[in-house]
DNA sequence: ACTTGTGCATACCAACTAGTATGTATACAT
DNA sequence: ATGTATACATACTAGTTGGTATGCACAAGT
């Protein structure tokens, strides 16, 4: 066992906790105990809390969220036809558990936004990517004549985000992965009012 | 100073609290003191925090809420036209202050949703009201020729309250009030193509 | 006048929880 | 061989937090 497994199942483990509990609600002890090591070790790598939460949003969530809006850039292919694949993607790999404990961003972002404005600014930059990247990818559609030339990039960027986090939301309390379909999919149709 | 005043007085600041905290991170302790009251009052109108927490979405989140999805039962105008002006009204009203700290549904829904069924399963009654009123004033409108024949209006409605609560989410996070007019405005123009 | 219930205040506690201080085994460099 | 940094384990602490036990002022009923 190395060091970098350690810090990673760690990392890991963490991060379950918070997607189910929150980062309030996490508790190391529960954590460290699941994972057969003591708060020496914990400790040894993390200096505090915080510096938990700060690492999970950083290692674990921003590259899995900005992976695909980053991709964005490097293809060619239709945008709306990205994107909305990429919601197809989403709903279709939707477990009920997934479901049930919510979009790990969306869940960080309406818990720790107004109390801890580190983990905001980091939440924010991810929410940023996200837009920005399909803003761009929506404005090269434009000028590649296969998106409406009086389509609000920006906006309608805005929107589809906010739609997939809606989504997870009322899914999550209503506990329905037919809710979390069916918004994907007016979602999907949102986005195909703007092709050209 | 009688009773059922100092039991709304508690609660109004536990709201607040909440609000801003979350539950997990509501501290009965700094309520009190800050209401300059003690925990004898406290625990004498509510047996635990959770009670707390209950009641408050009982008392204040679900008559909030649904107050205008129930009215739209008892009023014959076009319903789109009354969801479209509900829409306006919130993004209308909706201060820097209210976005910061989010909508107090949304929030309660992420945080306790996975942790905590008595919670859950009341806000799932909140959501369900304002996503089944909403479905029902569409079909009132099919039947009144308002709104499209074809449109599937259990969809239609969830879809608009999922984007609500994304449209809260998202701005939280970018502290953005413009994003959340944006995304209100999207939803408007998302509503309107419904129109018959 | 006397009991009873309500509406609190005060003092206290047990459990939890993040964080620390210290020790130590092992690997690795010199 | 020896110093040194790494990778933990153990034991402990200080502060917090939800909750309780008890007492008491006061109003209302009888």
């Amino acid at each position: 066992m190395n060091a970098t497994d350690t810090r990673e199942r760690i990392l890991g483990r963490m991060f379950q906790d918070i997607h189910k509990n929150g980062f309030q609600g996490l508790r190391a002890d529960r954590v460290i105990a699941d994972l057969g090591i003591t708060k020496g070790a914990l400790y040894h790598y993390f200096p505090s809390k915080d510096a938990i939460g700060l690492a999970v949003i950083d290692e674990l969530i921003e590259p899995s969220y900005l992976q695909f809006f980053r991709g964005l850039e490097d293809v060619d292919e239709h945008p709306i036809d990205l994107l909305q694949k990429h919601l197809q993607w989403l709903a279709n790999k939707a477990t009920p558990d997934e479901i049930h404990l919510g979009c790990p961003l969306n869940n960080l972002v309406q818990e720790m936004s107004p109390i801890n404005e580190s983990f905001r600014l980091r939440l924010k930059v991810v929410m940023d990517g996200m837009i920005n990247y399909t803003t761009k990818a929506l404005e090269r559609g434009i000028r590649n004549g296969q998106v409406k030339a009086d389509a609000d990039c920006a906006a309608v960027a805005g929107f589809m985000v906010a739609g997939m986090e809606g989504a997870y939301g009322v899914a999550k309390v209503l506990m329905s992965v037919v809710s979390f379909h069916r918004n994907i999919q007016q979602l999907v149709n949102y986005l195909e009012s703007f092709r050209a």
